[in-house]
Order: structure tokens, then sequence, then C-alpha cells
DNA sequence: TAATATTTTTAGATTAGTCTAAATTTTTTA
DNA sequence: TAAAAAATTTAGACTAATCTAAAAATATTA
């Protein structure tokens, strides 16, 4: 049984290592967990003694099995209670992850089990992203970023990168929300800003910032 | 703001000083939150710096009225997360309370006003206890126990005073539900025993013991 | 490759919440 | 009402999670 605090870090290391092969280092994680690298040393001994992850010292951290599956449960539970203050409490795509930071950690299988069933077993949370299944297994996506498709190409919003308040406020300003369609019109070659078309009729200006945050298919 | 483990000492404070204008000692708190007396002494401490008990060394504790009020949140917190798991979820009644025990500590006001108007403003939880509202205020409730029915008399199951799964089992396969009406047949005056027929329908003995826990008007 | 810079770990403290054992206060009782 | 019993508090210690400052290891660069 883990601690608010070891499934935090358990869900940081996972998250940091998405994508690369590298072992997570110790100031990643200290400013990811916006503590300092002494205390990350602390909780790595810890958690490498429950065999969570494999710790060497100085070269960083990768999360064994067990730790990655229990990264993904904490994960699940997030995005499913994500999908439940969205679809049933109408909060703002915007609001759920905070409030998700501290539901994530109610223990009961059987609570989450339910609460899948009562959301009709939700594939992705309000952002796009996939929810993993109870035994900790989790689809890959593979979706492009708007940034990368060719002028006159036409794709759907399917999730984002970037998900802090202000970012998703401004996708709401503009229109922009997932399962929309994309038509990029033209892109500008002096800052790669691109103008769209939204479900073929609101013209939309993205630039290239916004664009690089915009999962696509 | 208070930590769990504080708002736990104001809930557990609340339910001791009900019924009596008594001062809740040491020891019941210890008790109550199966610690010893000594720690209770070290966080008495605490909330009477915050100023959200009233203490007295050696005779006791009483909340303050801010105590109170946080109290008070706590406990509608926890009851509509109850209405919440039963309903929505299909939690028995007798499963409700470990489970809400964690999400009553989730802040976030926002979430327990839509949460409360998702349900649809309920004003009890599944046990029949009455929700206090946002301002922190509860209801008095003056219900009978059924222990106390005379004979003939007809009445409606209100709610429990045993909380526990074990009897709330036993109500279960007995066929108790809130709401039901009770009709007083005949009361044994060896053991207080009492024969009721429910919803005029079906006979059923009920214990002294069971009797005395549950409340009717 | 030696000197410097960066990263990481260790050492030693701190806080919240808990404990046991001993001291103190209050209550009960003879 | 003094002695015994019960309740409560204090003293001192422990754990988890954190911190700062210093030491050690690794990486960079001249």
């Amino acid at each position: 049984m883990q601690t608010f605090t070891e499934e935090n870090y358990l869900k940081t290391i996972f998250f940091l290592s998405i994508g690369t092969d590298q072992w997570v280092s110790t100031n990643a994680l200290a400013e990811s967990t916006n503590t300092r690298a002494a205390s990350v040393s602390d909780m790595l001994k810890r958690l490498a003694e429950k065999e969570l992850i494999n710790y060497q010292k100085y070269r960083g951290v990768r999360l064994t099995d067990e730790g990655e599956r229990l990264a993904l449960l904490v994960i699940r539970k997030h995005r499913l209670w994500e999908v439940f203050l969205a679809e049933k409490l109408q909060f703002g795509w915007d609001e759920v992850h905070v409030i998700a930071e501290e539901l994530e950690h109610i223990r009961s299988e059987r609570l989450i089990e339910k609460l899948d069933a009562f959301l009709g077993y939700p594939q992705f949370d309000p952002h796009g992203d996939p929810i993993p299944n109870a035994k900790g297994q989790m689809p890959e996506l593979s979706y492009r970023k708007l940034s990368e498709v060719m002028t006159g190409k036409t794709v759907l919003m399917m999730g984002v990168c970037e998900h802090s308040p202000a970012f998703l406020q401004h996708l709401d300003k503009s229109g922009l929300t997932l399962g929309c369609s994309l038509k990029v019109e033209e892109i500008n070659t002096f800052d790669q800003s691109i103008c769209v078309l939204i479900d073929n009729q609101h013209p939309l200006f993205v630039s290239h910032e916004v664009a690089k945050n915009l999962l696509v298919k």
C-alpha cells in the first residue's frame, strides 16, 4: 500500500519516462514534484526498497513492472474522475485536473470499477488522453501534432499535449474542441503560424506554439 | 486549512457532543479516534491554537462556532458522497461509509456544490441522517426509537442509530428499509422484543437491541 | 586530462502525528 | 478528608516527508 506521495512519485516517473528510453534524473523529478533533489533522493531509496523502481545512484530511475502497473492504476483513477467531473458535474476541461489530483488517491477498487461502469466505460478523458484498463495497461496512441500537418490536409482534433488551464481556456475561446475537424489552409513560413478552417465553417488563426500542442489524426 | 486528521478530530468531537451539554473528554476522543490519550492531548493543543475548540486542561473540549461549522461541512461532504455512492454507483448502505470517510476530505467547494446539484439536493443520506447545508447548518430531527413505540401504533422507519455494516446487513436480511411502515403488534415483556408488521404485509420479530437502534416517526 | 561546473547524495534539522512511560491532576471511596 | 484509583498531561522518542548546507560523484571544457 502506497502513500499519496509515493503514488505521486510513481506517476511523475511514469510521465517523465514516456517517449524516452532514458532513466529519469533526480533533478527532473525534483522539478516536477516541486521539491528539492535531496528530498527526491530520500524518496527514491524508499521506492527502490519496495521494488517499485530500479534506482542506480547518480544515474537515475526506471519503474519496475509493478511500479508501472501502480502508476497506471493511479492514472486510470485520475482520468475516470476527470470524465465524471466533466460529464456528470459539468466542470470545464480546464478545471478537472486539479480536483482529480485529489480524487485519484481514493483507495477502493470496487469504487473505481463501479465508476467506470457508471460512466459507460469511457476510453478517453476530457483532454483526449487514453484511460488505462483495470489491469494497468494503456493503449499506445500515435497522433501527430497539428504543427506537422501539410497545407490542404484535413484532420480531426484528438487531444492536447499541454494541459494547463490557461492553454485549455485559450482553446475554448478559439472554438477548438475535441473531435472538431481542422483543414489546414495556409502555413506562414515566417513564424509557422497556421490558418485553419474549423468544421469546414469558421476560419481560425493558430500560432505555432498552439499548433505544437494539438494532437490530430 | 485543516489536515485530514484535524478534520477527523473535529467531526469526532461533534458527534461525541451531540445530545450532551458535557465537555468531551480526552479518553472518549482517544477511543473514538483509535489513538492514545497522549496523542489526543497533543492534537487538542493544536486545535485550540487554531481556535477551533475551547480546551480546558483536564476538563475536556467543546467546538467553537467555527469548529462546529467546519465539522458540519465535513459531515455534509461525507453524506453527499454517501448519497452518490448509493444512488449513482449502486453501493449498499452498509458499504458507503468507509469510502465516504476518504471522499469527505476532498477540498473543493465547487465540487461539493455541483455534486449536491447533480444529486438533486438530497436532504438525507442513505441511513436517513440529515445533510447539513452549505453554511454548515443541520436541521434538528426528533425521531423516536422503535423501542419506545406503544403496541398497536404504526410508524415509519426514518433512520438508524447504529451504522455498522453488520447491523445494516441484518436490517437488509430482515427486510427493514428506510421509509417502510412498521406496525407494533406485540411487545414481549420478558425481553422487550417486538413483533411488527412491515408495510402491513410481512410479520417480523425484532429484538430490543435492534429496536433501540431504529429511528421512527 | 586537469580544472571547473553540474548533478546528486549525505548529514543533520524540522514538522505533523503518533507512541510509551512517567508525572500530575482530578475523582472516587473508605 | 486522606488515600487510592482513574484520567490526563508532559517528556522523550519514532516515522514520513520535507528542508538546507556540505560533500561526493559525474560531466564538461579548455
